[in-house]
DNA sequence: TATTTTACCTGAGGGC
DNA sequence: TGCCCTCAGGTAAAAT
């Protein structure tokens, strides 16, 4: 399932690659990976052709290459199981290939870039680039205050330089929505999903449903602690990898599975107390807690 | 306006 | 062996 540090480790594999690379062709298989894009698969197809990539960029779980002397940037969002793969010219398709970019790199020489998306809520797209709220750079990887018109109504993640703290501490205590409900909303703050919502909660011994207006300021901060703690250590050991859902560029799995506390181990003992940790239902989803350390309040 | 629910999608795995 | 059912969850549109 690839959240921040997912997408942080497929952008930082793409840059180099695809920093200015040129696009040579496009193939376009399936349509259903364009679902982001205004337009159809010969118009993005029409669009993409000849333009040179001049980097690679993140906010949240976004990531966008932007276009050289143009406004515009390819934008990636993976989904559930979207993949950004780096492969040599004229190599076998993928399963659930999608997308195939052929690219020119003048140090690299040709190189394809495949988009593989097994249950199809990724998607690609050219968007147009804005300016940024505050001004200050769009978010990982760039310097310019510019982001993907689909990515401006995402708050930064809690990792942006720019990311405001007593910002997001004032927003979260003004929502009555279970805490939970309101660190997966990006608009809040960006990058969290299922798997690091829980990690951090447990870290910081919240239960996911305590209402966020009801936590005290000082809790607020160190939830913030803690999910930029488990970000960046999920980072680290290149991301979480359950299954073939979540690799990087070179179709290589990420280690932290194996550093999880909560998630994905109901019934399992919890590594601060031992009491087995419980899984419930929650927006369609697991919940991942332990009954012990996160009390409801 | 703010918040919550639903639709989208495919493959793995369990039950029979 | 094979069919049916459930589950996984990020985003945006729709509903409350």
């Amino acid at each position: 399932m690839p959240e921040l540090p997912e997408v942080e480790v497929v952008r930082a594999g793409l840059a180099p690659a695809v920093t200015g690379g040129t696009v040579t062709g496009v193939t376009v298989q399936d349509e259903r990976a364009l679902t982001r894009h205004l337009g159809d698969g010969s118009h993005f197809d029409a669009t993409l052709t000849g333009r040179r990539f001049v980097g690679a960029a993140r906010r949240g779980k976004f990531l966008w290459l932007p276009i050289e002397g143009v406004d515009q940037a390819l934008l990636v969002h993976l989904g559930m199981s979207g993949q950004m793969l780096l492969r040599a010219p004229g190599a076998a398709g993928e399963r659930h290939e999608r997308i195939r970019l052929d690219i020119f790199h003048p140090l690299h020489g040709e190189l394809a870039i495949v988009f593989a998306d097994q249950r199809t809520f990724g998607s690609l797209a050219i968007d147009t680039l804005v300016p940024t709220a505050d001004g200050a750079a769009g978010g990982w990887g760039t310097d310019a205050p510019t982001v993907p018109q689909q990515v401006a109504h995402i708050a930064r993640d809690p990792l942006d330089p720019a990311f405001d703290g007593s910002a997001f501490s004032a927003r979260v205590r003004r929502k009555v929505s279970a805490i939970k409900r309101v660190l997966l909303d990006q608009t809040v703050a960006s990058g969290i999903g299922n798997i690091y919502a829980d990690e951090a909660l447990w870290a910081a011994r919240i239960h996911p449903e305590t209402p966020a207006a009801s936590l005290t300021p000082r809790a607020v901060i160190r939830l913030l602690l803690e999910v930029r703690a488990v970000l960046e250590k999920a980072l680290a050991e290149g991301g979480t990898s359950f299954d073939a859902q979540y690799v990087n560029v070179n179709g290589q799995a990420g280690y932290f599975a194996h550093s999880l506390t909560a998630y994905g181990r109901q019934g399992k003992p919890c590594p601060r107390c031992g009491t087995p940790i419980v899984r419930e239902n929650f927006m369609n989803r697991g919940s991942h807690f332990c009954p012990r350390c996160q009390r409801q309040v």
